[in-house]
DNA sequence: TAACTTCTGTAACAGTAGTTGCATAAGCGC
DNA sequence: GCGCTTATGCAACTACTGTTACAGAAGTTA
């Protein structure tokens, strides 16, 4: 369909429309878009029409079906909530007084409460102890930035734990480094938005060799998601021209926290043999 | 049905859910509640289910039927957007038993906001504009954790503006690194707790040189606070065997997001180019 | 490894939602 | 006021959606 938006049509429309159609503009309009969202008979109650009255005020619109409109409906929701990024650099009705820094870092504090609603403390629980357990090789890999949070998370599961590997970014070389990978290994992947496709191909190779794969995103999932057995999902959106990964920092520091406290008794040895280099 | 929204329902019974159950709940959470109120079959399709195991998900969070279960999803949006000062008002968390995810991105929040009261907006706005102004080269650096931030930093903002470096860790090569260095160029140095030596002989040796130098660290000050023109104190402090940096990523990302803003009538074209390539 | 349990997808089923033809009512011009 | 046009609701129809039984896969335990 065109670009308009389903207000936008019934605006212009709105003197073509026939007496039952302007009850279910009205209607619509009044419980925006939800009502569109019911099925046709609850609409036409909430109208004052009849169900036949509000599918051919859908067909006035210019949509073939109650679905297809609906469907429009959703898509225009997901929009909204979504796609600012385009715009460009400031989001629309921000006031650009002095306080950038405050404003920032109130939404950031947003999006780390938005994460734990959507992160089940269970799944948490078990990623970390997977790893504490220790067994098996854990490998680590990132995209273009979230690279420097595997980096980041590995420098410090060095310190807890033994196994650790990290792929670097060369293709040329991600051949040798899948070679011993074993059954029963582990491996922790970050992957977000521009969703690098060398992170899905390395999961689904991994996944194929039996490794469990631990997957942390964005809030929309990469694609890496359907060969992941854990999948922690972060709230990144902003409505800038960069999303924000500092959730996805504050989940690994959180893993960091919870593995260092569960294999207290290995990991305070370790770094202390680390201190004494 | 029982007052709790959809969210909240998978948020308890997560534990019991099957592991296709869990599939749907991550694509459900992902687009909240959007999905929900697609079809089953696209449901499905989006959550990498069967149709069946949609409806065997939506009949375990307690509804008699997919559309019960739609209704449910459509009278909590329409609650929500009748008061939407309800959901961006504070950074809520849970409670502090048992839940440690829950308790430890609730203070990570807390260092976020603790780390705000600490950091003038004009000293933040006086660093974004002498990054946006992308007059001379910036040198950045950072100690053995906190090297990674600066590797983030430099990658997002070698797509806005020219001139950036990185000192990389040998300190055989530093020397040569700081051959060309001029003044009037910037550094941004990161240095938290157990401070590296290394970055305060840096730090030295720049100042010398007339180089204006941007410090990020905790709220002990690093002893390079000597040398720096501007310092962003981030709070770090966990009580715990490590110390957390999230509130330092957070004024980094605030940072991009700044710079960005200011610079956008060279950064989107430099952006573009990117994406070109 | 084998037996058992639990989960999952397929495919057939049933019900309901959306659609449409038709008769009637309302509006409009003559 | 009469006849024509257009709009509306009812009710039958169709198609698709949600549901469920079943068989096989996956995972678990002994």
């Amino acid at each position: 369909m065109d670009g308009k938006s389903v207000a936008g049509r019934i605006h212009d429309l709105n003197d073509q429309l026939t007496a039952s159609g302007r009850k279910a503009a009205r209607g619509l309009l009044g419980n925006y878009p939800l009502l569109g969202l019911a099925p046709v008979a609850e609409f036409a109650e909430a109208a004052g029409v009849s169900a036949a009255s509000i599918v051919r005020f859908v067909a006035q619109l210019g949509f073939r079906s109650y679905p297809e409109f609906q469907r429009a409906l959703r898509d225009e929701l997901e929009q909204r909530s979504k796609s600012p990024l385009q715009r460009g650099a400031a989001p629309e009705g921000e006031p650009s007084d002095g306080a950038f820094l405050a404003r920032y870092l109130h939404q950031a504090q947003t999006r780390l409460a938005d994460t734990l609603r959507h992160i089940p403390e269970s799944e948490f629980e078990a990623v970390a102890m997977r790893l504490a357990s220790g067994k098996g090789a854990c490998y680590m890999m990132g995209g273009r930035f979230t690279d420097f949070l595997a980096g980041y998370f590995e420098a410090h599961m060095r310190v807890i734990r033994p196994g650790l590997r990290r792929f670097d970014g060369r293709p040329a070389t991600r051949a040798d480094q899948l070679l011993d990978v074993r059954a029963g290994d582990m491996a922790i992947l970050f992957d977000v938005r521009r969703y690098d496709p060398a992170v899905a191909d390395v999961a689904a190779v991994l996944a194929r060799h039996r490794v469990d794969i631990v997957l942390i995103t964005d809030e929309w999932l990469s694609p890496a998601a359907r060969h992941a057995r854990y999948v922690l999902p972060c709230h990144t959106q902003t409505g800038r021209a960069w999303d924000a990964n500092g959730a996805l920092f504050g989940v690994v520091e959180a893993l960091i926290a919870r593995v260092t406290e569960q294999s207290w008794s290995t990991a305070s040895k370790r770094m202390r043999a680390v201190e004494d280099l």
